[in-house]
DNA sequence: AGCGACGCTGTAAACCTTTACATGAGTTGT
DNA sequence: ACAACTCATGTAAAGGTTTACAGCGTCGCT
């Protein structure tokens, strides 16, 4: 018959250490301010009574929780989880712990998610989806209230959520540059789904780069998509089954990518020999597909840990003012990508 | 200047709607207990006020936090994602929150995060790793009182925690069939980490496999490992280096299987012609791979599900003594595996 | 009419901690 | 020697909810 322990509380503690119960509170809470006599009793008396702290109690009085809500449209995603480390890691620094909420891209559940702010039980949250959740809980009407939140990767538009992230635009630029060094001049670009703010970003950035480098810019060269292998292979059916494929592709991330390249292989293609393919993410999985991925690299851990560092700040001061962080990225070149087979010009030069 | 919400309380609508507090709070934990009509201008003056709960408040009152812990060894590893859904599906349905611990092996962090049971902040825990934490947690001390907590897929030494999962061994031996099925005869096994249960339940399926189908067992057959691409690099290089290299290899997951692949690869052997290998989990990635992986599926997601609702039943009724729960699993033939290319005798019959 | 039962509502205690304020002892400065 | 401080400690209120218990009106039954 397995007791419940009868939970010894700070009463307790202090019956037995022969004090009040808030020199008890305050023992634990600031070390420096009980003398040396009376914590050591403390501490036996505690240890004694196999106490602990009853955090409820303490975030009802403190009006804090420690905790901080981080928002995933889909944790199965391997790009995620690095950028989780880095946010944990930063969080038990300074002494917090995340709640990861799984939102499935569903509004609905982010909503209920956010809601853990209104109830006190979060102390800020991690944004990591490009939607403020806020926004889909009650109608069109958005919090009055402000809280600390900060958003990773994804700029919220008409939100004043401070960011950190790449210059998704400027990568996708340099993907294309990339290509084109090789002597692609028919590159085609495979995106992300409409509504994610990143996949405008680096279809701007490919539209940039392919006019820059004065490359082949037809209708079908943007290929709507998600960021999915499914998606991926089924755009790159569309771009092989066009009057002229392209050469090369360019794939909003590193799923896609994948999807694209077996599509390939399904028809006797061989990457990069026929078809060159750069990816965006540089997920684990990139390093390891065959061929190996050429793709841009986010420092994703340190993206997550700069996240949590903002939100702490923001969570002490809410008036703090957070400017948006942009990281180096880096574009890895890899084994799917290389100079066309049959040049369709000489290579161009990158301006 | 972000002014904070001088959130309204119970009192207040209780006040608003000319109501005792009881009152309040009953119509909104026990729906049927109050009239109609104070019902009515409760849930009115609510609306008008903002008025959210105070979770804190009634988790100090109540003694419990609708929170459940879910300890993962590693978030980054694809197999738990689909767990996770599993087990978040069903914590929604019970009206409980996870709180996602990645403990990165780490005991000390497990430690940290079963702590939360202690402090009341969670109700209950869910174990993925493979060991109990509240062991690591203050010397050899086992805390004597009892916490709702099951865990998931590996059956743990020495603790009375109820588990959902499949039978190991059973599919270790099967997906040694399918390969001695083929006609393979040299089949050789990459293990995970010695410290995994798991680990010596696939291998123990696989001696039995190989034993009951006549095929070679000899002194390196079986290679120590870990759960990584890397690992299965390393020990598929240590098998090819040997003086008779197997036909076939099974590998005690998938990311081991990929890392022998690529090795093989690496040294120009063609898989499945010079060399078959089957993989383990079935995770995301293994479906797209190319060759697409043979593997052993477990239904993530039904496990996750069954975990989260033994755990539901526990928490409410502590004494409740759950059964293990073995689900089914599933070979699943894919391209990385084929007769082998010279069948070194007359392919075996299946027993 | 009187009695018990029942259903709804209110009162107040309890959950455990943090913290503003009060207290008193010890220290410093003049 | 005494005022003015400092410092460690104690007292008690506050934080927002749940829930045992009590009160009260209504209904059905004899």
């Amino acid at each position: 018959m397995p007791t419940r322990r009868s939970t010894a509380t700070m009463k307790d503690v202090a019956l037995k250490a022969r004090v009040s119960l808030a020199t008890v509170s305050r023992a634990f809470a600031a070390p420096g301010s009980v003398s040396e006599t009376l914590t050591q009793r403390i501490v036996a008396a505690a240890r004694d009574l196999n106490y602990t702290l009853n955090v409820n109690a303490r975030s009802l009085r403190s009006q804090s929780s420690g905790l901080v809500v981080v928002l995933i449209p889909d944790i199965g995603n391997p790009f995620f989880s690095v950028l989780l480390q880095g946010i944990e890691e930063q969080a038990r620094a300074l002494g917090l712990a995340i709640l990861i909420g799984d939102t499935h891209g569903d509004r609905e559940l982010a909503a209920t998610y956010a809601r853990l702010l209104d109830t006190r039980r979060a102390d800020g949250m991690i944004l990591l989806n490009g939607t403020v959740p806020n926004r889909a809980h009650d109608g069109a009407r958005l919090s009055p209230q402000r809280y600390p939140v900060v958003a990773i990767s994804e700029r919220i538009p008409g939100a004043d959520i401070a960011m950190v992230g790449i210059n998704n635009r400027a990568a996708g630029f340099e993907a294309v540059a990339h290509l084109a060094g090789l002597g692609h001049r028919r590159i085609a670009h495979i995106m992300g789904p409409a509504d994610n703010i990143l996949t405008h970003e680096r279809a701007q950035g490919y539209r940039e780069g392919v006019l820059a480098h004065g490359c082949d810019l037809w209708p079908e060269a943007l290929q709507p998509g998600a960021f999915s292998i499914r998606a991926g292979r089924a755009a790159m059916a569309k771009l092989l089954d066009g009057p002229a494929p392209p050469t090369a592709v360019f794939a909003a991330n590193d799923e896609i990518a994948i999807g694209a390249i077996i599509e390939a292989k399904a028809r006797g293609l061989h990457v990069p020999r026929d078809l060159s393919v750069v990816g965006f993410d540089d997920i684990e999985y990139a390093e390891s597909y065959d061929p190996a991925l050429t793709t841009i690299n986010q420092p994703r851990r340190e993206m997550g840990r700069r996240a949590m560092a903002m939100l702490g700040e923001l969570i002490t001061d809410p008036d703090h003012r957070q400017a948006d962080v942009n990281l180096e990225y880096q574009l890895v070149v890899r084994a799917s990508t290389a100079p066309p087979r049959v040049a369709s010009r000489k290579p161009v030069s990158r301006t």
